[in-house]
RNA sequence: GCGCCCGUAGCUCAGUCGGAUAGAGCACCAGAUUCCUAAUCUGGGGGUCACAAGUUCGAAUCUUGUCGGGCGCGCCA
């Protein structure tokens, strides 16, 4: 199946092929890139520029190459008139029948309408959220779940074989120091007050799970025996303070006893994550633990190779990685004087390990804080022999929210709204997942919860699951009436739809293969949610115009056949967003 | 200071290998429903595309500079 814009562009292509002198300077040129929908009617429905980009290289005029162009063009059903405009754009006015053919070409591939074949080349892994388990969702990693799972979409929908992976950074101090705060939150409840450590992590859920762990075998002890000894717990040495009580629960119980206490802590939070996400309708295939690559050697492996690749050097006690010579600032520390593995090395080792489980291209989706490690990451998998374009990465940027016009302050301690769990409960799965994807990833997002909850016309995401439920709700009415659509009258009578509005529903249809491409290949799901917006505004516009139940059979059929592959289309695109498509509103 | 993202209507934003008169929603104003969902539709006003140069047939788009905003510059993760 091949979107309109396709065979347009192929009709040109051919063309030139028979005009040796247009194709050797047009060699280079991709065609179909000369060649786009038009913004304005009366320019016809697509017009391509070629004529414009040959000019220069064959050193005849725009026109003059459009003239010769146009008069090679050969005979076809799809095309009604072209005609030469503007300073040398060639318009093509497309005949009803190829509108009235894509209308059939949507109802017979259904949900398969847009999607491409699948191909097995290049493999992508794409990772998102992964955010550490150190505490719930907050909205910032609501922004990242619904981008990183509808690029999903849209790749598979490009065809691509793609696995959606979460990095679970359940390694490192960060979850020395979750197990620490739980151990004293489980010894609060056990009636051992300790004074809480600055740097620990003091929300409310450390708590819960303090209370649901199994801590059987690990004895509670004294609030002396915890601190004795200790630095002190001010603002300027909590970094020491909560490493010193993590190195003291080790000393109480044991390695063993610590880790039970962490391990459960970090898989609680983990599991709640993922229960978070499965709700919001962004499943992983893969949860990559940190862990894992530590224990498998592979972060070894991976320094391993740079080594031998003589990518490695000593200074000042510790092993640094030469990232100057891939473009970064400074070279980066990968194990420091006192043996640890960076944060660094474990991810070249992540890096690395995508790519030998057989991934071609890995695309990575972070918050806009991280930008400053691609560089370091990228030279890191080139060192290693691979590309540096092989790995990706999409930031996306921050998330403000607002209430009645103000912005609403985040942060644990407000109490305030803050987490994803929050705002979905608030608005609804469906508009947060719509919000979220409405504007470009690497622009700052301002998420007014008033729009995003009202349900109303302030609010896209019903406008266009209104035109979806509208439709449903004309073929019930029919099977009221006693009536039926008759499909295969409506394609014998296709030419009944001929208004303004209803060329223009068709046009908009159309689109939605070359929608989806621009928005896959761009990462760029915005592009899908404008144009269903406008898809659903061309559905209303003509909907309000003609009532046409109570057509002659023929005129009915046919009009039917219009809103059922409007139904099928806005159903695969708020599909691609993780968005429903309801039957009743 | 250096690097990355950005600056388009009163507000929120589209405009992606440079293209024709810069678009949409909200808000505002005026209208439409004995009729398949009015969560809808029709019409209207509203712009120095931050600013200044440059590149060319043509610039919101590319280049440079200035101003303004966000983020990042650890032997943290």
């Amino acid at each position: 199946m091949r979107a309109m814009k396709q065979i347009v562009a192929q009709l040109v292509s051919d063309a030139i092929a028979t005009l040796p002198e247009l194709a050797d300077a047009a060699a280079d040129l991709s065609i179909e890139s000369t060649v786009e929908r038009t913004r304005d009617a009366s320019h016809g429905d697509f017009a391509s520029n070629i004529a414009m980009r040959l000019a220069k290289p064959v050193r005849k005029s725009p026109r003059d190459i459009a003239a010769s162009l146009i008069n090679a063009l050969g005979d076809n059903e799809i095309i009604d008139k072209v005609e030469i405009a503007g300073p040398g754009f060639i318009n093509f006015y497309l005949s009803p029948v190829a509108f009235h053919a894509e209308l059939e070409t949507i109802l017979e591939a259904g949900e398969d309408y847009g999607r491409q074949p699948q191909r097995d080349h290049p493999k992508i892994l794409l990772e998102f959220v992964s955010a550490n388990p150190t505490g719930p969702l907050h909205v910032g990693h609501g922004r990242g779940a619904s981008y990183g799972a509808t690029v999903g979409n849209l790749l598979e929908a490009a065809g691509y074989p793609v696995s959606r992976e979460y990095y679970v950074n359940d390694a490192g101090r960060q979850m020395d120091i979750l197990g620490a705060s739980v151990w004293l939150r489980w010894l609060e409840a056990s009636g051992v007050d300790v004074d809480f450590p600055k740097g620990g992590y003091r929300g409310d859920y450390i708590r819960d799970i303090a209370s649901e762990i199994d801590t059987g075998g690990i004895e509670v002890v004294t609030a002396e025996a915890v601190t004795d000894g200790l630095p002190e717990n001010t603002d300027d040495n909590k970094d020491e303070y909560v490493d010193a009580l993590v190195a003291r629960c080790k000393e109480l119980h044991g390695e063993d006893g610590f880790n039970k206490i962490r391990q459960q802590s970090l898989e609680s939070i983990r599991d709640e994550i993922r229960a978070d996400l499965e709700e919001f309708g962004v499943h992983f295939d893969e949860w990559f633990s940190e862990q894992s690559l530590t224990q498998s050697n592979r972060v070894d492996d991976a320094l391993a190779v740079l080594d031998e690749r003589g990518m490695l050097y000593k200074k000042d006690g510790a092993t640094w990685f030469p990232s100057i010579q891939y473009g970064d600032d400074k070279d980066r520390v990968v194990v420091r004087d006192n043996g640890v593995k960076t944060y660094f090395a474990s991810d070249i080792a992540y890096h690395f390990d995508k790519r030998e489980r057989g991934y071609d291209h890995l695309i990575d989706i972070l918050g806009a804080d991280h930008h400053g490690y691609v560089t370091r990451v990228r030279g890191g998998l080139e060192a290693m022999g691979y590309e540096a374009d092989d790995l990706e990465v999409q930031f996306v940027q921050f998330v403000t929210l607002y209430r009645s016009g103000e912005r609403v302050q985040m942060g644990t301690r407000s109490g305030q709204f803050d987490t994803l769990r929050q705002l979905r409960e608030e608005v609804g799965n469906d508009a947060a997942r719509f919000y979220y994807v409405s504007r470009s990833n690497d622009q700052h997002l301002d998420f007014d919860l008033d729009v995003a909850k009202s349900q109303s016309n302030d609010n896209p995401v019903y406008y266009i699951q209104y035109a979806h439920a509208r439709i449903t709700s004309v073929f019930e009415k029919l099977a009221d009436l006693s009536l039926a659509w008759d499909a295969d009258n409506a394609k014998a009578t296709m030419d009944n739809l001929s208004s303004q509005q209803e060329k223009a529903l068709m046009t908009a249809l159309s689109r939605y293969p070359e929608i989806l491409e621009l928005a896959a290949n761009n990462r760029a799901p915005q592009h899908l949610v404008h144009y269903l917006r406008d898809l659903a505004a061309d559905f209303h516009s003509w909907y309000n115009a003609n009532k046409f139940i109570e057509d002659p059979d023929n005129v009915r059929d046919a009009r039917l056949a219009l809103c059922a592959a409007t139904k099928v289309v806005i159903a695969n695109g708020l599909g691609i967003l993780g968005v429903s498509a309801p039957d009743k509103m």
